[in-house]
DNA sequence: GGTAATCTGGAACGGTCGGTCTACCGAAGT
DNA sequence: ACTTCGGTAGACCGACCGTTCCAGATTACC
């Protein structure tokens, strides 16, 4: 046996959802991936098949690393609603830190590719399912610990989180403004109001 | 003088928006449009100039028509607390009825071309803020009129109803499950106490 | 009728894209 | 040494893109 391999597909398909994740699906020519990920086009070709084969595998890998899309950790948390509010804190300081490359992928591909892509749809499907049932088990928990007020309806506050997330995240990409994300995230606080 | 344009202005801005609003920005082509609004390829360059420049137009003429983007109007409802929750509402009965063409023009074009689209991005800032303003002036409404409890800060709710707002869209084009998004919106009306 | 303006259809250009293919190189195993 | 396979570089293809241009048809005014 000749020659083993002298590139990871792990660190190809890392620096190709960079790509993805910076310009979206479109925007990203096969050739911006050879280049960012130093590998040839013909071997780019040759490990992952095509374009939209190459995406769905970046996508399924990144999933792997981080489930819920490069959201902080919430199921170990010793304080659950902090944890909660730190994960949109964390979108707000990172605007005011000028940090704004990476882009929510999630909401990037399902504005651009659904829903007539099936197959990312069901990964976009499934990534959303995930983060709010990682908001849902928080807020139990929250409830659990008497951290959070016994009377809130998990399952309700969870998918409204959710639907603020996202909403944040697009109005990080069209209106950086710290003053308005921080009035988000204290009004957001209310859905969580202290036992 | 000789003859007169066949075709208006108005008409083929409202049928190359319809597209845009459908497909994004960049999977629109110049012939899909020539084609959608019946107007020859030449004509639409002679009259609009280049693809960016005729996108600028059909947002500038879709905001003097409909100025927050398709919104309900907010403004002159008797029951401004009401009136909010019907925007959202709508929202939701929207999906339930399979009506999933007109995607919020602003975010896919947030999305695909912010931030780069300085031009873009202004209009679209310009959208959001109104709505923004929209959404506050109908809270202070339904404070005067003792229909939502006074405590309420107009501000920090009104940009968390954006929020709300923009992420349910996404929602819609990702999860368009209708009890996920009425749980969104029952939850919503907790930002908004009666008086 | 003449003329000026408008619109149309289509050819054409340069560019980029996704994708394929061929020729070559270089390291590991026998 | 020689085979064998992973990788590279680049030419190449057909398609579509935005854009320009032009010949010809059509219409309104003189």
């Amino acid at each position: 046996m000749p020659r083993k391999k002298t590139f990871t597909i792990e660190f190809a398909l890392t620096k190709a959802l960079e790509l993805f994740r910076a310009r979206g699906y479109r925007a990203t020519s096969m050739r911006d991936i050879a280049k960012h990920t130093g590998v040839s086009r013909s071997s780019v070709y040759a490990t992952f098949g095509d374009k939209h084969s190459l995406f769905l595998q970046a996508l399924r890998h990144d999933g792997q690393v981080s489930p819920a899309a490069g959201l902080p950790d919430l199921t170990a948390a010793a304080a659950p609603r902090q944890a909660i509010i730190d994960v949109f804190e964390s979108l707000v300081t990172e605007v005011g830190a000028g940090r704004s490359d990476d882009y929510n992928l999630l909401i990037n591909t399902a504005m651009e590719l659904l829903p007539s892509d099936l197959e990312v749809a069901a990964m976009v499907r499934g990534a959303l399912t995930e983060l709010e049932e990682s908001f849902r088990r928080a807020v139990e928990r929250g409830i659990a610990s008497a951290e959070i007020a016994r009377q809130v309806d998990a399952t309700q506050v969870a998918r409204c989180l959710l639907s603020l997330f996202l909403g944040m995240q697009v109005l990080v990409r069209s209106r950086p403004d710290e003053s308005l994300l921080r009035a988000v995230v204290n009004q957001a606080e209310s859905l969580l109001p202290a036992a």
